[in-house]
DNA sequence: GTCTATAATTAGATAGAC
DNA sequence: GTCTATCTAATTATAGAC
């Protein structure tokens, strides 16, 4: 065997850390990403601040992503689609049952916004103004995610199984809903409510699901 | 009469814009501010786009507010007197009756929400992350403007006539189904929606009033 | 793949002429 | 009260050593 010229696992001189391989770096700088663009919208938020709190070092950006606008369309991929697999997750089942299935589909939105106020704050920052970044995300996400959710409640609505709200009005309705208080949830502290207590995601659900849905049929 | 040395009418060499005194140049400069914080958040307002949208210089800002931080405070002292006064206007005449109140409120929330939706979005971009201008803002304004809320809600509770939500999550659960659609409108384009049309506008309100306070008494 | 050094912009704040 | 010029600090992007 030739000998070993660069020993990988060792730092080089005047290296701080070794490499930790491509994905690792990646996932570390995603992570650090999204609550620092959570926080502080895009415009806001500091690459230098990102990678730091991810071990690394601002050019390691331009490495991975390129740009910061490559690596926030990185991070919405990955919360999108932690989306995705709650709603997916929670509707397992209910197929045959438009009803259940609108109700799981709420209970699996709100699981999620809890579990991941990230997402609503970035939607939030960016929803509220023209930008290259928002349409990219009704292209490439929001618009997508919105038909299904249109599909089930109009065929509910014809069944009169539904609270009288259009379709068109209903998708920021029951987002902002059911995402609000986690979204805003330093200020909902300051009011005296702390929205990770399990209790208050469990009352809000229940109480989201009464307000759009109607008291269930078992209660009837 | 003395001989006036200078006319303020009469721009000196070398300025494009005559005097047009401090109230003028102030309201101009809050108008400005608030377009652009709530496109950009606070951090990524510029003040030299405010004041140019003002048609003022960024340095007229320091004259009159002294700060980038007290200028967004006086933005949210004006808009939040108009959400007061829009709440006042929509109770006007229903003292005496809670769910006519409750009713009228939140009527009186989604015209301000529709007619000034900078309110909405500069709230969500400040309540995503603990700041010291949230902790003002929940000193100074929104900590004072729960309370009635709480108050007509839990009235409203005890006759049973109000839809199953515990007043503490009820603030962030209406405001959110109230006010996402307004905040996020460029969204709402892109899906199709109008939030600027007036019978958008108003089948929202009736869907609200019908969702949080079930059918009229009139409709029974 | 990692890291240092730095270029090019842009920000808010400020001093002082008028 | 207005405006020009400038200061200091922070930003993203980039070039090149290792």
């Amino acid at each position: 065997m030739s000998t070993p010229v660069v020993d990988p696992a060792t730092p080089a001189p005047g290296r701080t850390r070794r490499n930790r391989g491509s994905e690792v770096v990646r996932d570390a700088l995603i992570d650090a990403a999204i609550v620092e663009f959570a926080a502080n919208g895009f415009d806001g938020a500091s690459t230098r601040r990102i990678a730091e709190a991810a071990g690394a070092h601002q050019s390691q950006i331009k490495y991975h992503f390129d740009t910061k606008n490559e690596l926030w369309k990185r991070c919405l991929d990955r919360m999108i689609g932690e989306l995705e697999a709650a709603i997916a997750a929670a509707t397992d089942g209910h197929r045959d049952d438009p009803r259940a299935l609108v109700e799981a589909s709420i209970r699996g939105l709100v699981e999620l916004a809890a579990r991941r106020p990230e997402l609503s704050r970035i939607m939030m920052h960016e929803a509220t103004s023209d930008s290259e970044r928002l349409a990219w995300l009704f292209e490439t996400h929001t618009g997508r995610l919105r038909a299904p959710l249109d599909r089930r409640w109009g065929r509910l609505r014809e069944r009169g199984d539904a609270a009288p709200i259009g379709s068109d009005v209903l998708y920021h309705t029951l987002i902002g809903a059911a995402s609000l208080l986690y979204a805003n949830a330093p200020e909902a502290r300051l009011m005296g409510v702390d929205p990770a207590d399990p209790a208050v995601f469990e009352r809000h659900a229940d109480a989201l699901v009464a307000l759009f849905l109607g008291p269930g049929s078992d209660d009837r």
